[in-house]
DNA sequence: GCAGATAACTTAACGGTGTTAATCCACAAG
DNA sequence: CTTGTGGATTAACACCGTTAAGTTATCTGC
């Protein structure tokens, strides 16, 4: 209550209140073990004020997604741009994807795990998305690696669809499947992005 | 209700009954929008009954796993030992599994892709499980191509798990973002072995 | 200064959920 | 005929997401 009742905070101000509470709990505790009332007890609100500023449940967590992935869209460019060889470039962009994955499972299972159920497909259009725009990231950075020569001339469409399955895979394994023995981490990691690089470079 | 009076069955068969009806419900509306008492109604049973045979509902989820896992190991068994060359046997083994999973998208969805629940993490032991006899045939398929020197000297259970990271990628991303503009499904798949393989092979 | 509108928030409630405790009931053994 | 037992049920608890209605405070126009 303290919160409600010291500061003098505008509409916006308590919409990203109830963003970051939300952020919080889904990463700590998950997203379905986190209830709407305990949500709002913890910004000190009745539960339905959260539905003043949010249509319901999942349009709240589409909201955090969207601003994470734009945060994921923003690294990737940040690490592409700073590698001047299109090689290190797209590799490093890989190793980011998977490691921001990871950071962000709640996140990541929404928005690439998740098979769509039926309601979500109306809410959130991967069209046009932050995720998108990711995905256009890497794109780019096979393009580059084959206009230089670094890969062989294979596809580029398909390469990238590969590479995101790839590290897609890798990182959807790590999530979903927590009690399988897997070799470490970083190993694994590296050697799925090692082992594709390795059959798409020159010869 | 005429199920149980006219069927003279024993507890075994009740079970079963419960596993053919869970799993026809998972699939047919997902884990979660699947209530013990739906599932109660449609074997006319009420919904404690369940309880009699299975201690939770992910438990009731463990125990699905279990099955499909059984499927797909007896699949990869009778592919793998059609054929003698160690890297086609592998390689068919890999076309095989997705295949599997895309012929079985719910079933591939609900053992795969939907993370098992929390609490089914500490029911579930790997070790022993119908999940590590499908991923041993996977490791046995790896062994024999470097044995035979058809692959470069890698890690045999890192080089195990990043296949399989590589065909659950593209299996996943198939099934669950049916609305992306991939490229052709068998072209893709075949993109992402042959890719991994390359990277692998002796050079 | 006061009536009315409006925005922000709460209370109460609905219909659902997984799960447990207590109970009922048919039938076999003594 | 009594007793016990295994299988199924009823009732209940403590939650859940969400909605409708009600409250309260602040601002606006006269």
């Amino acid at each position: 209550m303290a919160t409600k009742a010291t500061t003098n905070q505008t509409k916006a101000d308590l919409r990203q209140q109830i963003l970051d509470a939300a952020r919080e709990l889904f990463v700590a505790e998950g997203y379905e073990n986190v209830s709407m009332r305990k949500l709002a007890e913890r910004i000190g609100y009745s539960p339905t004020t959260i539905y003043l500023y949010f249509k319901d449940k999942p349009d709240l967590m589409v909201q955090l997604c969207e601003e994470t992935f734009a945060k994921l869209a923003q690294t990737l460019e940040s690490i592409v741009s700073k590698h001047a060889d299109p090689m290190v470039a797209l590799r490093e962009g890989c190793r980011a994807y998977v490691r921001f994955g990871l950071k962000h499972p709640h996140h990541y299972q929404l928005v690439f795990i998740t098979p769509l159920p039926p309601k979500a497909d109306e809410q959130y259009a991967f069209e046009g998305s932050m995720g998108e725009k990711a995905f256009s990231i890497l794109r780019r950075g096979v393009t580059g690696c084959v206009t230089q020569g670094k890969f062989r001339d294979v596809d580029i469409e398909a390469t990238s669809q590969a590479l995101w399955a790839g590290i897609h895979g890798v990182t959807s394994l790590l999530i979903a499947h927590r009690d399988f023995p897997f070799v470490a981490r970083d190993r694994l990691i590296d050697h799925v992005i090692d082992t594709m690089f390795e059959g798409l470079k020159t010869r």
